[in-house]
RNA sequence: GGCCCCGUGACCGAGUGGUUAGGUAACGGACUGCAAAUCCGUCUACACCAGUUCAAAUCUGGUCGGGGCCUCCA
C-alpha cells in the first residue's frame, strides 16, 4: 500500500486540502496543461509552468520520482487561422512555438517534462476513446462531428459545480450547431476545406479541444494519476469535460485524476492580460526587464493558487528583495555540513510551510528570516541551509561569468590601485575608480575584510 | 442571469477564533573618509454594518467594491 506523504494539497474536485497519497509509493504521476503553439509565451504560462516546477522540484526533494508530463495542443483553430494568416503550414508553425517555448521556459529555470506528447502524434488513441465513448451512448455523431452527451453524464459538473441545466439557461445559441444541448462539446469535428485532417469512420476530421488530453493522459499515465495541473480558467469547460469523457470511457467508478491542483491566474495592473487589452507581456520581454530569479521571486512570493496581480512597482519591489537575499545567501556556502540548531529550526519551518498546500510564500518568509539570523550570527549552517531550500525551490546563485579570465586580474588591480590612493587619503582618486566601475556593472563595496566586487 | 474567488498597514503579501508573519519603501541611529552592504529602532493593519462568542481581521448574515469562468485562453 502507498502511505502518505506529509504534503498535502487543495484539491479543487474535494474543495479541500487532502494529503497526497501516491498511486505507486514513491512516485508521482504529474499531468499539467500544456499550451496551444500559436504564439509567443507570455508571463500568465510563465507563472503557471513556474509553480508546478516548484512543485515537482518540491516532491523530487522529498525523494519522490516524478513523472511529468505536459501536452502538446498542436492542432487547434487558433494555430490554423494563424498559419493561413502567415501563409505557412499549421503543424509547422506550432512545432516551431513549441520549440521556442522550451527554449524560454529554460531560460526560466523551469524544468523541461518528461515528455511532450503531441495531440498529431496520438490521433489513434483519441480515435479510439471517441468510438468506445459512441459505442457506449455517451456520445452521438452529427454530420462528420461527435458529440459528447452531457445528459448521460450524471455527475457533470463536480469539478466546477457548473450544472448543465444552468449551463442551457445563459447560453448562447451558435448558428449552424447541430449538437442536441448547448452544454454537449465537440469530441470530433468536421474537416473544412484546405484544412489539416485525418481519416475516420466520421469522415476527415480532427480532435476537439478536450478529448486529446483524456486521451494522452490515460495513455501516458492511466488510470487514477496523481496530480492534474493547470491554471484556474481551465476548470471549465476544459477540465469538466475531461473528467466526464474520461471518466465515462474508464466505465463504473472510474477515476480519471485524482488530485486537480490548479494553479491562480495572472493579472496586470488589476484584469486580466489579453491582447484586446494591450496588457500582454511576453516571456522574451520579462527576461528583458529582470533577471529570472527576481521572477522566480514574484511568481512564489503569491500562493500558488491564488491570482497575482503583475505591477510595474512591483517588479521593482522584488528586484530589492531578491538582491537582499542573493547579497546574503551568495556568502553562505554550497554545501550543507552539519545543522546547526538555527539550521534545523529554519528547514523545519520551511518544509512545514510547503507541506501545506505548497505555501510558497510563507516558506520564502522563512528564508527571509534565516537570512536575517544569518546576516546578524554568521551560522554558516543556516546560510547554507536557507541556500539550499532556495534551490529547492528552483532559485540559482550561479556567480555570473565576467569578462575572460583576466577580468578579475584586472579588476584586483584596479582595487589594490583604488586601495594605495585611499591610503594616501586621495579619496578623489578613489571614488572615481569606484564611480567608472559602477558605470561599466561593477560594484566595489568596501568592507572590514578588504574590498571586494560584484556584478550589479 | 448562473458558478466561483477576493477586499489586510505607504506598497506587495501570508495567516486565521486569543500569539510581532515576511518583504519593499520611508524615517532615525550604528558602522564607513564617503558610498554600498549589514545591524538596531520607528511605522501595529485586516472594506462597511449587524450578530455569535469570555474573546473575531479570522465564524454567520447583510451592504458596498474588485476580479475570474460560463466563447479561445496557462
Amino acid at each position: 500500500m502507498s502511505q502518505s506523504l506529509s504534503l498535502s494539497l487543495y484539491n479543487t474536485l474535494s474543495r479541500q486540502k487532502e494529503p497526497l497519497t501516491p498511486r505507486v509509493e514513491g512516485e508521482i504521476s504529474m499531468y499539467v496543461c500544456g499550451v496551444t503553439p500559436y504564439d509567443k509565451l507570455h508571463i500568465g504560462h510563465a507563472r503557471a509552468f513556474l509553480t508546478y516546477d516548484a512543485l515537482r522540484r518540491v516532491l523530487e526533494n522529498r525523494g519522490l520520482r516524478v513523472l511529468h508530463v505536459q501536452n502538446v495542443t498542436d492542432i487547434d483553430d487558433k494555430i490554423i487561422i494563424r498559419a493561413n494568416e502567415i501563409g505557412q503550414d499549421p503543424l509547422k508553425l506550432a512545432s516551431n512555438y513549441h520549440e521556442e517555448s522550451l527554449r524560454e521556459l529554460a531560460l526560466l529555470d523551469v524544468l523541461p517534462a518528461h515528455q511532450y506528447p503531441r495531440v498529431t502524434g496520438h490521433i489513434n488513441p483519441i480515435l479510439d476513446m471517441v468510438a468506445k465513448l459512441e459505442e457506449r451512448g455517451y456520445a452521438y455523431a452529427r454530420e462528420g462531428d461527435v458529440f459528447f452527451d452531457v445528459s448521460k453524464d450524471e455527475d457533470y459538473g463536480k469539478l466546477s459545480g457548473q450544472k448543465p441545466e444552468e449551463l442551457r439557461a445563459g447560453a448562447r445559441i451558435i448558428p449552424g450547431e447541430t449538437k442536441d444541448d448547448p452544454a454537449d462539446f465537440a469530441l470530433w469535428k468536421v474537416a473544412k476545406e484546405g484544412e489539416p485532417s485525418w481519416p475516420s469512420r466520421y469522415g476527415n476530421g480532427r480532435p476537439g479541444w478536450h478529448i486529446e488530453c483524456s486521451a494522452m493522459a490515460l495513455e501516458i499515465l492511466g488510470e487514477g494519476f496523481d496530480i492534474h495541473g493547470g491554471a484556474r480558467e481551465l476548470v471549465f469547460p476544459h477540465h469538466e469535460n475531461e473528467i466526464a469523457q474520461s471518466e465515462s470511457f474508464l466505465g463504473d467508478g472510474g477515476t480519471f485524476a485524482k488530485t486537480w491542483w490548479h494553479c491562480g491566474e495572472l493579472r496586470v495592473d488589476g484584469a486580466k492580460m489579453s491582447k484586446s487589452l494591450g496588457n500582454f507581456i511576453t516571456l522574451s520581454d520579462a527576461l528583458e526587464m529582470a533577471p529570472k530569479n527576481v521572477w522566480r521571486l514574484l511568481f512564489l512570493q503569491t500562493h500558488p493558487r491564488s491570482p497575482l496581480d503583475y505591477t510595474e512597482e512591483k517588479l521593482l519591489q522584488f528586484k530589492n528583495s531578491w538582491n537582499r537575499i542573493k547579497n546574503a545567501l551568495d556568502k553562505a556556502p554550497a554545501e550543507v555540513g552539519e545543522l546547526s540548531e538555527g539550521a534545523t529550526r529554519f528547514q523545519a519551518q520551511f518544509n512545514a510551510a510547503l507541506d501545506d498546500d505548497l505555501n510558497t510564500p510563507e516558506a520564502i518568509a522563512a528564508v527571509f528570516d534565516a537570512v536575517s539570523e544569518f546576516n546578524r550570527s554568521g551560522d554558516e549552517a543556516l546560510g547554507a541551509t536557507a541556500r539550499n531550500a532556495m534551490e529547492v525551490l528552483g532559485f540559482s546563485f550561479e556567480t555570473e561569468q565576467v569578462g575572460d579570465e583576466l577580468t578579475p586580474h584586472l579588476l584586483e588591480l584596479l582595487i589594490q590601485v583604488r586601495q594605495s590612493a585611499r591610503e594616501r587619503r586621495d579619496f578623489k582618486t578613489g571614488d572615481q575608480i569606484r564611480v567608472r566601475l559602477n558605470e561599466l556593472g561593477i560594484a566595489l563595496e568596501d568592507g572590514v575584510d578588504g574590498t571586494t566586487w560584484k556584478r550589479v
